[in-house]
DNA sequence: ACTAGTTTGTTGCCTTTGGCAACAAAAAGC
DNA sequence: GCTTTTTGTTGCCAAAGGCAACAAACTAGT
């Protein structure tokens, strides 16, 4: 069902979203890049100004570079003090928590030691809020938060940990722990690592370079996401892009608990420090260790390498086939050894795939240690700029979000 | 950009769909279903009308099952006679034409043997043209034709037929081809057979039980196409559900066309057919023959079938690892074989896949021949049922379909 | 310095759309 | 036959966007 209001509605959305993108301009312009009227548009804008989303430019900057004509315009521009998002990552060593301003600039970061085996996900849940808090202190000048989403490494079903490995938790109901020791109407999202990361990534490649993007995260497990149009495919039950199925051969060096032929089981990096000993690497070397041996060009690295690459790229053969993305990113700790394999996995590529099939770009991912924590801010953002069917229906005119 | 035209367009594509999902019902039940007030409803009934879209039920049948107090309603239904969608399949042996009506109904085949290697595209799209236009003489009654697509067994883009293996075509202009020999106003769409099954399969269980629903098409080469809430997942080049080149293995049993270690090598009609040959199955065995044997528990069949379901699991791992889907469907002439492989592939996929993550469900498609000429006629009824984002924008209340 | 020309933001009025209330019509139940 | 219930239609209202007009603010040229 769709009312009068839904229009504005659907306005306020795109006029909030061509702000985001393409940065301030005037009423006028805004106006003209939606193929709206002006006077519409200032009435949207006047909207917008009341729920503190958007604000005149205090300053006009008067340098405009090619010098126009007329009356020059008010630049509106997302209010940097409109609120902020939260996202907030429970890792197996480490909690971190990240706060984005209204534009999804990073404006505020903690990270705190951690260890995840040493309690139980109640007291993991409390040591999170509190420092969620603790964060929150202090910058309450910019804005209400306008959501939180925490990030785990773990397998997720509608808010519930269904099977976290490495952090050993099994059905734990996270969103309701969450929402019982957070603000009542504050928005609560959980999201697998993987996910946030292919979202923290379509975020800071600002331009959406591909419509399909595909997220290998490569750590002890393997996992991924895949984005479409910027926004998270997820599959029926929410399990897609689990990466790390994926079947490249008959073996691998799984410590017992990935399964053998899985890719996990080729290129996590278990897998990948058992390899490289076995070629007499170091017998307690770190993904560190190895990454410094391969650009020394160490003989053991280099060949443990190669075979790794062998592997990768049987992997990103299957995903390419699957889904046509336009590009692959590589993150997580294992990664940069991409770089010594790069060329040799290209090749592996396009000798797989049929002539006519065009082979993804292959990137690696530029987001440091805190990159799922901001992915888990940028789906907040995301929630807020997108259109949400259920408000189409709504007459509501307040265009603030809905509760979680 | 959206104007109060905007939501008039939104609301009637919707009654459209309640009325197509749900069947005729009287305007007061639409305006309940929909959330719309009962004269809102009346007006858009009464601009569907106009669009010859929707017609009142002229008998109004008698018999309210449960029976009801008060007016009984006007049914409303789609017009029988509203237009037609017509799908044409051009395949190696055979040119198929299926007209639907507005309820997407097959209404008339027409199908006659065709030999793609023995003349030019130019000769095949006339031959194609002719019989199209055939089919429709003497259905005028049925309403004008709302478009036509064009199923081919080719990689596609953007109206061009980049490489068509079995056609032995490269780079053919099919979409100006057609242009130029149908009506001017005639919506033209061209589609990949695999992606047109696809579709057909969403649109013959119009449940759509599942979010997510990727087809494998099995016949010597192997295709396939994914769904997404019943529409198309494409990728960025409209290659996603390439699951031929899936890699299964080392080698295979291609027949110097298909690349070593692709499923297509291993599943494909060629493979299947060859390694029966190796296990003692007679020289010239047609996949019928090959069934027969299977269902009479011969020896070489039964090996044969074995290895087969083996390389078919390894490839459906892969699908579901990468979407998880909640059905894969499996169609093309070597689909059958599954049957006698059924429990065996269930279980390795359980094996391989991870205890948490849900396997899809296999099922056998049940189109027939015709399927994938009954799948663009789909397509073209799904466009005109979609909501068209171009549209939205426009203040132009009529609601016929635009140009292709 | 001054005028002409251009662009901006706002205001009033019009059209389209959906919601609401009222009404006659048509059926069931008593 | 009367009451009750439901349907489809008809005015009227509010909300939204388009259009035209206007004052304001700035550039360019004289």
């Amino acid at each position: 069902m769709a009312t009068p209001q839904s229009v504005r509605y659907l306005n306020a959305i795109s006029a909030l979203n061509a702000l985001f993108r393409d940065g301030g301009m005037s009423r006028a312009d805004l106006g003209r890049a939606l193929g709206l009227n002006r006077s519409t548009t200032g009435n949207i804008i006047t909207d917008l100004m009341a729920e503190r989303l958007v604000i005149e430019h205090a300053a006009a900057p008067r340098p405009p570079d090619p010098p126009r004509v007329g009356r020059p315009g008010i630049v509106i521009e997302i209010d940097p003090a409109g609120g902020i998002f939260i996202g907030a990552e429970l890792g197996v060593d480490r909690l971190t928590v990240v706060v984005t301003d209204m534009m999804c600039h990073q404006i505020l970061r903690r990270s705190v030691p951690f260890d995840a085996a040493g309690r139980s996900p109640e007291m993991s849940v409390d040591q999170m809020a509190s420092l969620i808090r603790a964060t929150m202190e202090g910058i309450a000048d910019r804005g209400p938060p306008r959501g939180l989403c925490v990030v785990i490494p773990a397998l997720l079903e509608g808010g519930i940990v269904r099977n976290a490995l490495t952090l050993g938790w099994r059905d734990v109901s996270l969103g309701a722990m969450l929402r019982e020791r957070m603000a009542a109407d504050l928005p609560i999202l959980i999201e697998n690592d993987a996910n946030a990361l292919a979202v923290a990534e379509t975020y800071r490649g600002t331009s959406q370079r591909f419509d399909v993007v595909a997220f290998l995260l490569i750590e002890n497990g393997v996992g991924g996401g895949i984005t479409v149009g910027g926004r998270l495919f997820r599959g029926v039950h929410g399990f897609a892009g689990e990466f790390g199925q994926l079947l490249v051969g008959k073996g691998g060096y799984g410590g017992g608990r990935q399964k053998p032929g899985h890719l996990e089981s080729y290129i996590g990096k278990d897998a990948l420090l058992g390899r490289y000993r076995e070629k007499g690497g170091p017998a307690n070397a770190t993904i560190e260790d190895f990454l410094t041996a391969l650009r020394r060009g160490k003989r053991a690295a280099r060949q443990t390498v190669s075979v790794w690459g062998r592997a990768l790229a049987r992997g990103l053969v299957q995903i390419a086939a699957v889904l046509n993305p336009g590009l692959i990113i590589l993150g997580g700790s294992v990664a940069p050894a991409f770089r010594h394999v790069a060329k040799e996995v290209e090749r592996t590529m396009n000798r797989e795939l049929l002539e006519t099939f065009p082979a993804p770009q292959i990137e690696l991912s530029t987001l440091g240690p805190d990159g799922a924590a901001f992915g888990g801010a940028c789906l907040v953002h995301q929630r807020m700029f997108s259109i949400d069917e259920r408000r189409i229906a709504q007459a509501d005119p307040a265009l603030t979000l809905l509760p979680a």
